[in-house]
DNA sequence: AGGCAATTTTACATTTATTTTACAGAAAAA
DNA sequence: TTTTTCTGTAAAATAAATGTAAAATTGCCT
């Protein structure tokens, strides 16, 4: 579902006619309250807002769908009359995935709209592993605990994916040393004991989800 | 849908993979008849072509797609291996749409695919990449961050490019390297990092967005 | 051939990560 | 309880990766 907020009703028609066309159901609004009051039914997987608008303008939207977890996610593209660099910054600063300068045909608008789509499904379909609130993204090699992303080194990475990818396993020292680190490592040393106690420490509350299994070695697992 | 016929298994792959991270449905085979066989089930909108293939080769499939008019629309691009002056006017001269010399990088390969489905009004082909005001035309192979022009070298756009095309993902070197330098780049080298040191520089303020995945490679990202 | 710009290589300083060490404290065994 | 074994972790020592200036090389255009 596709939502445009634009204020010129000649222009929404033509703009929700093109892209039900082209295979997006789509819904128009004249303004920024009658699209919140359908956001209360059903979450668009894009919005197209018109920069100028009577009452609450594009930019200002934009800050508040980016504003609110529930639809902070949601792609925005934004388009504008006014071509000029001032408010093709403004929009693009708060953080539009897009911009479209009008006037603008309605094949490029649809390109657009795919290319947006295209470039946040790829964030969706997340080549990533998950427990709970806590996130690892394999594509993008991060790490997010709640949100909030976490900074991680080379081998606490590499640890956490190994954990990640075997929920419930306990592994032994040997095996993270071999998993993580490579056959060939010499010397028996407490690294991977370091290593777990930062990253223990990195993930804050998730940190307990790394178990220690005494005489053996570690385990991650969920914690209720 | 794009049709590349390379005998070549680990090129082909590489080349499938890449088209259909950049957004194209596209289909692999080893020589001629598989192509012919695919060809009665769905019609490509563009073929990449080898010169050098067992059985029938490139400059004849070109030959019999220009005779037939079911297929005789379709454009095709060329790609051998020698770079001889032979080779390009003879498959120029038999009605190829672009050439393309290996080793080739994949991003030149995306370009010029994407320059002859645009010359041949075909697709509507996204021309603009942008992340906030940092924007990267393809089709005037140009760059401006907050509407001042920024001036690249090849290498430093193609990197642009790659990052751009996939926003968030962390590239390794070496999948930099195959992605901008081509299949067959040897050597372990710097090059790379010298290459995002210059780029950051020019990018000025976006030069930020160019992170460094420390014992991964880099990652281009929204700084905010 | 010579000049110029792009590219690659080299070298080294700097930053950051990893490993080692040492010891305190916790858990298990005696 | 006492002893032993194992684990957590701070801090020091070592190792590795990166940034970058500058030199060397390449490729291209008169």
């Amino acid at each position: 579902m596709i939502f445009c907020v634009e204020d010129d009703a000649s222009v929404r028609e033509l703009m929700v006619y093109t892209l039900n066309a082209s295979g997006f159901e789509t819904k128009g609004f004249a303004n920024a309250a009658d699209m919140y009051a359908a956001m209360a039914a059903v979450m668009p997987e894009l919005v197209v807002l018109d920069i100028m608008l009577p009452g609450e303008d594009g930019i200002e939207i934009l800050r508040r769908l980016h504003g609110q977890p529930a639809t902070a996610e949601i792609p925005v593209i934004m388009a504008t009359a006014k071509g000029t660099e001032y408010d093709k910054v403004a929009g693009l600063d708060a953080g539009a995935d897009d911009y479209l300068a009008k006037p603008f045909g309605m094949m490029e608008m649809v390109s657009r709209i795919k290319a947006v789509l295209r470039r946040c499904s790829r964030g969706n379909v997340q080549s990533g592993l998950r427990l709970g609130g806590l996130l690892l993204n394999t594509d993008e090699h991060t790490v997010t605990a709640d949100g909030e992303g976490v900074q991680l080194t080379l081998k606490e990475y590499e640890l956490l994916h190994t954990f990640m990818e075997n929920i419930g396993k306990a592994f032994t020292r040997e095996q993270l040393l071999q998993a993580v680190w490579g056959t060939d490592f010499v010397g028996e040393t407490r690294t991977v004991d370091v290593h777990i106690g930062t990253l223990r420490t990195k993930l804050g509350r998730y940190g307990d989800c790394i178990q220690t299994v005494r005489g053996v070695g570690y385990r991650m697992e969920k914690v209720l």
